[in-house]
DNA sequence: GCAAGGTC
């Protein structure tokens, strides 16, 4: 018998019926699903894990964060310990009758090394097994015959390097996690993480903050005019200069304008506007961001959909159309609902489909595509939303480019020059389909040179500059895997983490003092660890390892040398770290001023020495007695807004595993019952969507 | 209780 190993059942279950024209036997191995075929004269059994079956960790006796030197940490020895326990049973269970085990995992590194792992437990009774690789990119009839027909070699370079990222990560996160947690006693619930990607992300966010901080708005002005033809089509004009840094230029430019306007010339272009690229995992969370999504709702709902069979795989780099993707066949699919049949004409209609393509070509998956038309009926509101997204993304991909025609006349008003600037688009093509493509048309009428207009109106402005805009999620994740930050199934698990723990909030994104307090520390004592290079270049050891000019094992050792400096730097400033986070910690504390007369204290979160419970009390103490009190578990975040209903501030409670809780502190609002309610209903450990 | 990477 050969056994079969993909990464997660659904694949399992479509690997099976494909090879076997849908006659598979399901049998039940410790609740795991086994599919039973037969392949060519070979009996084959095929099993879906989920994801990594293994996980990296330290030994139980280094488990105690008072009792370890986090820096004993860095020699430590690393074990691997089952995560699924069900699904390593089943696996050794149905490995004992198998001769050879083909590894069916996601075409990437990780998809090897979680076929690596799987195949080492899969050997546990049957040391003569060995393993072969089939690689796809796309689970099709097509594609999955072409990889069974010539299967390869397990790549065991390729699975160490994805092994060498498991250790590095735990060592340096661990590590620098206690460490810094405990110099500055934020422990037990309150701990600051430290890692190779978050903290980098972090960074970027404190930085943006600061740029923000930094900023000195400029004011400038503004000189337009109002002008007419003879036609009677009014349009407008900006002064040449756009903006006037010096009040009085301004007022002198304004001021000149009288008499009548004359065209002194025009020019007409007309611009290809290209229609999007296919969407992979990063792209949808952009959009879908735009649309009111944040990053961790988009890929809840998404995977929602590839679940009921509505899209393709959610989790892809890839943004290129395989081969063995029926465009044709799946745009005629989606005309029949109805919902899109304008759209789908459109596309049925070219002589030739000619898609769109990005800049990402990978073997991974395909770009995420509908797979199936559904009714707007049989999903949620939010869910159609998304399917709506991704199949106007998709149909707009297969249609030509729109052409957009932009006007610019240059016009004479007492000897300053107007700019008047027109667009409007000539062929709509995929806009027509795309509403969220944002293009208004910019009026203005046909002109000549010499041509003379009335002015009607004349306005000056009074601008500044702004500072830059603040992350949103979407852009965050964006910028993440500009700079290879994370991967397409971790970028928006990633900011979540730094949500839960209290360093950043909102969107677009806001960092906490302490988070601002530990970038600074990084970058100062730890600086590889701010950096995305610390990423670039471990990719780089990773791809060595892969072509056999390094081990795993000396990349490891050579990042230990590495992290054994910087904790010897770290050690030396020990107090000022200490200092400079509580201080940070202290001030978000500050729920907000306190609201007795006369008493200019800060409400801040306080111990009770006698009951130890938590409580809000007024920095004026004892002068100010003013106290509210607050739930004793979870982590508290002031978030400088008020209640709607009595004006007090809100505070955010984050638990792990619910919901973040904002509340009011005022005991008396009226609003109070209705929401601690609403909070009791959520079961612990119920995902949040936001 | 630490990370980041899979998947649910």
């Amino acid at each position: 018998m050969k056994l079969i190993i993909s990464e997660k059942e659904i694949a399992a279950k479509r690997i099976a019926s494909i090879l076997s024209g849908n006659g598979q036997k399901e049998e039940k191995v410790y609740g795991v699903s086994v599919y039973h075929i037969k392949l060519g004269k070979d009996e084959c059994a095929v099993i879906g894990l989920k994801g990594h079956i293994l996980k990296v960790d330290f030994p139980k006796e280094y488990s105690n964060w008072f009792k370890v030197d986090p820096v004993d940490l860095i020699d430590a020895e690393i074990e691997k310990t089952p995560i699924h326990k069900n699904i390593v049973q089943a696996l050794k269970k149905v490995a004992g009758d198998a001769s050879e085990v083909i590894i069916a995992t996601d075409f990437d590194r990780e998809g090897e090394l979680i076929g690596y792992d799987a195949w080492q437990v899969a050997i546990g009774k049957n040391s003569l097994l060995n393993a072969k690789r089939a690689k796809f990119s796309a689970i099709t009839n097509s594609d999955i015959g072409s990889a069974f027909a010539k299967l390869e070699k397990l790549d065991l370079n390729l699975a160490f390097a994805g092994r060498a990222r498991q250790d590095i990560d735990l060592i340096w996160g661990a590590v620098l996690t206690r460490f810094i947690s405990l110099a500055s006693y934020q422990v037990k619930e309150n701990f600051l993480s430290v890692g190779r990607v978050q903290s980098p992300t972090l960074t970027l966010i404190v930085d943006r903050e600061m740029e923000i901080q930094a900023f000195v708005t400029t004011p400038y002005w503004v000189v337009n005019v109002k002008l007419k033809t003879d036609r009677g089509e009014e349009f407008e004009a900006t002064h040449k200069k756009k903006r006037f840094l010096k009040k009085e230029e301004a007022s002198k430019a304004f001021s000149k304008i009288s008499g009548e306007g004359e065209v002194l010339d025009v020019n007409e272009t007309i611009r290809s506007i290209a229609p999007p690229t296919p969407f992979n995992t990063t792209s949808l969370i952009v959009s879908a961001n735009s649309i009111g999504f944040t990053a961790a709702k988009t890929i809840n709902i998404a995977e929602n959909l590839y679940m009921n069979g509505y899209i393709s795989y959610p989790r892809t780099d890839n943004t290129v159309y395989t081969a063995s993707i029926d465009l044709q066949e799946i745009t005629k699919m989606l005309k029949v609902s109805g919902s899109f049949a304008d759209a789908c004409s459109d596309v049925l209609k070219q002589s030739k489909i000619i898609p769109s393509r990005g800049k990402k070509r990978t073997t991974d998956h395909p770009p995420i595509y509908p797979t199936f038309s559904v009714s707007r009926q049989s999903l949620s509101s939010d869910e159609w939303k998304l399917y709506e997204l991704i199949v106007r993304r998709f149909l707009c991909t297969l249609l030509p480019p729109a052409q957009i025609k932009s006007i610019t006349a240059n016009i004479n008003v007492s000897g300053e020059v107007f700019v008047a600037n027109g667009s409007n688009i000539i062929k709509e093509n995929w806009i027509k389909h795309y509403p969220y493509y944002k293009h208004e048309d910019v009026y203005i009428p046909n002109l000549v040179p010499g041509q003379k207009l009335k002015i009607i109106d004349r306005e000056m402005l009074d601008k500044e500059t702004k500072p830059p805009a603040r992350y949103t999620q979407g852009k965050l994740v964006e910028k993440m895997e500009e700079l290879g930050l994370g991967t397409k199934a971790t970028r928006h698990t990633i900011i979540q983490t730094l949500i839960s723990r209290g360093y950043i909030r909102g969107n677009p994104l806001v960092p906490s003092e302490k988070a601002i307090a530990v970038v600074k520390i990084l970058k100062k004592h730890a600086e590889k660890i701010s950096s995305p290079d610390m990423t670039s270049e471990l990719e780089m050891d990773m791809d060595g390892i892969a072509r056999g000019d390094e081990t795993k094992d000396e990349v490891v050792e050579k990042s230990r040398e590495m992290l054994k400096d910087v904790m010897v730097n770290l050690k030396n400033v020990k107090a000022d770290i200490s200092q400079e986070i509580k201080k940070a910690v202290k001030e978000d504390f500050i729920i907000g001023k306190c609201r007795q007369k006369d008493c200019d204290g800060n409400l801040i979160v306080r111990v009770s020495k006698k009951s130890k419970k938590r409580f809000i009390g007024c920095s004026a103490y004892p002068k100010c007695t003013s106290t509210f009190s607050l739930p004793q578990l979870g982590m508290i975040l002031p978030t400088k807004d008020k209640c709607k209903r009595c004006d007090y501030p809100v505070i955010r409670i984050i638990t792990k595993g619910r919901k973040p809780w904002d509340l009011c502190i005022n005991g008396d609002c009226p609003g109070k019952d209705e929401k601690y309610k609403n909070y009791k209903s959520k079961k612990p450990g119920q995902k949040s969507s936001d």
